[in-house]
DNA sequence: CTGAAAGCGCTTACAG
DNA sequence: CTGAAAGCGCTTACAG
């Protein structure tokens, strides 16, 4: 491997010359930058980003930790913050935590060591409140995603309240008045929004508490899909189903499926997030649809931000905490009715 | 932030002896040693991975560059990548070329540049041969995912020929004798495999080539819809369609309910690769599933392995290139025929 | 059993 | 306009 001093060495002039044209960080005259150009060529010589950033204490890098990096949201949300940390000239170390806690403080503290300038964070359903605080006290940017949380710090998210009301009043619109609601683990700030979103529409829109059946707070998938039988097998039969997530709404499906239920005579049905190419199949299925890779390019330009304003150094003030939340949009198809509209919401 | 030297102060002994308890690299006497540690706890020491790569010229990271993160397949590689360098105290490097041979080349510069351990690389479609000879002329370990090629370098993907041939042999089975099957562009390795195949099973089969419509060596999604369309709509009807990719499943399945050609009566259809949670829609597609997962595993373990070799630098000899190549499982499903049959097969 | 010191490959004041 | 030198935070022979 070549070096800044062989190459230095070779066109005949100082380590620092060499440096400077490298970065362009001084003036350096033609003729000298054109040897030292030549000398770079001859040795193939490329920078060591290593040395750079232990010298400079700034790696040019920030860390992104998913929680479930099999959720294709998640994916999306990846592809999303790998695009514009590239467009930054920043490289991206990516982990997962597979909504596991420990896996997640291991993986935040190995990329603090790494030295990441920044970190952005989609947290694990029973993460640490203080893995937050940790970092924050560590000085290292930080921008929460999608799994949003009450504390002051900058987070990007999707917006859940407005859009769980629409679709609960479309629902009572085409005269659902009996709902099950499939939210799963409400210890995922995401799936808890849409479940208290839920019971505010229900008592916004005078409706009987006591006759829905909210799903939520469970841990298990099959304990979810016991209850969900349960709902669906006992007393008079809910007439709408809601799933919080992709894999809440395939695991509904395949029970309604089971039952030979139809969608939407037999019971109406819309879920958050969704599945790909969606359009293709029947039944058609109304979404609440996540613009992930957005959220991710938004949280990835959140953090740059900070970094940027870091670096600056100016302002003595910490700037305040930004919360984002960008607006899904409802795709409103047959599975939740038959009037069939398409009408992307504004919230 | 703190360092090795206040570390070492505060507990009362030599930087050397910190860095041999944080390492476990010499014996330390029990009582010193439990210094150290108080000394670490109290000042929250986290040891600098950079400066810790740069003395050991090794950064215990693995760069990735994948060819297109937007594919499902993709993402699912990328996932098998992290979970297996994670387990391996890796840590991972993203990149995504988006399919451009320009950005690919960056990408690995840059990961060349943070003096990545090594290195693994699903190619664009059009990239440049050298990529991998730049790549290996640096030493740098090198192992290729999904996109084979035939050089000489370590390589891990999906079997393609048997897979191919075995379900043409499934169609056949079913009485179709005139096929579309769209490859699309075939500069992709995995493209021109099942397309090679699918030529290789005509001429197995007897059957007339000049029958055959395919649709390869197209470059804009644009033109392969023409052509698929033109095909479906002149003269005899082709009984069969194949698709060689998601994205290009997706694109045929429009055209053919654009057309209201009913799966499988109007025209047997089947994929490769495929949608997630496929099993929840109508109509059911039979697909030939690439381990997508398993690949990402695979690929990072060979290139630990590879890592662990050159650490040890015990074998003077070079070992020989690995190519390995995953079994896909064929979903048979109603899409290809009445006969719904479900028996992963053996390659 | 432990410490002093060289050195990894850069950047960046400091001099001239 | 350019160079000599300090130093970023570690690891690791080398001594004792």
């Amino acid at each position: 491997m070549t070096t800044m001093a062989m190459v230095a060495s070779l066109a005949g002039v100082s380590i620092s010359t060499v440096s400077h044209v490298l970065n362009g960080t001084r003036h350096v005259e033609p003729e000298t930058r054109e040897k030292v150009l030549k000398a770079i060529e001859a040795t193939s010589y490329r920078q060591d980003a290593v040395a750079r950033a232990m010298r400079r204490s700034q790696t040019d890098s920030v860390g992104l930790i998913v929680s479930d990096a099999g959720e294709p949201a998640f994916a999306e949300m990846v592809h999303g913050v790998e695009h514009a940390v590239a467009r930054l000239g920043l490289t991206l170390l990516l982990a997962n935590s597979a909504e596991d806690p420990d896996r997640e403080a291991q993986a935040v503290e190995a990329l603090l060591e790494r030295r990441v300038d920044g970190l952005i964070l989609a947290r694990a359903a029973g993460s640490r409140q203080d893995v937050v605080d940790g970092i924050q006290g560590e000085g290292t940017p930080l921008v929460l995603m999608d799994r949003l949380c009450g504390m002051r710090v900058d987070q990007v998210g999707v917006e859940n309240r407005l859009p769980t009301i629409e679709l609960v009043k479309h629902l009572v619109d085409q005269g659902h008045q009996r709902f099950v609601f499939v939210a799963g683990d409400c210890r995922v700030p995401t799936l808890r929004e849409r479940r208290d979103a839920f019971v505010e529409a229900m008592a916004q829109l005078n409706l009987d508490a006591s006759a829905q059946t909210i799903i939520a707070d469970v841990p298990a998938f099959d304990v979810i899909d016991g209850q969900l039988e349960q709902a669906l097998d006992a007393g008079p039969r809910p007439t709408a189903l809601i799933a919080c997530s992709t894999v809440l709404a395939a695991r509904a499906l395949k029970i309604v499926q089971n039952r030979n239920l139809q969608l939407p005579t037999d019971i109406a049905f819309a879920t958050f997030d969704g599945f790909a190419y969606s359009d293709l199949f029947t039944p058609q299925l109304t979404t609440v649809r996540q613009p992930a890779f957005e959220v991710g390019v938004a949280a990835a330009e959140l953090l740059a931000h900070r970094l940027a304003d870091k670096a600056r150094g100016s302002s003595p003030v910490r700037l305040a905490p930004t919360t984002t939340r960008l607006s899904p949009t409802i795709e409103y198809r047959s599975s939740s009715g038959t009037t069939v509209r398409m009408t992307p919401s504004n919230f």
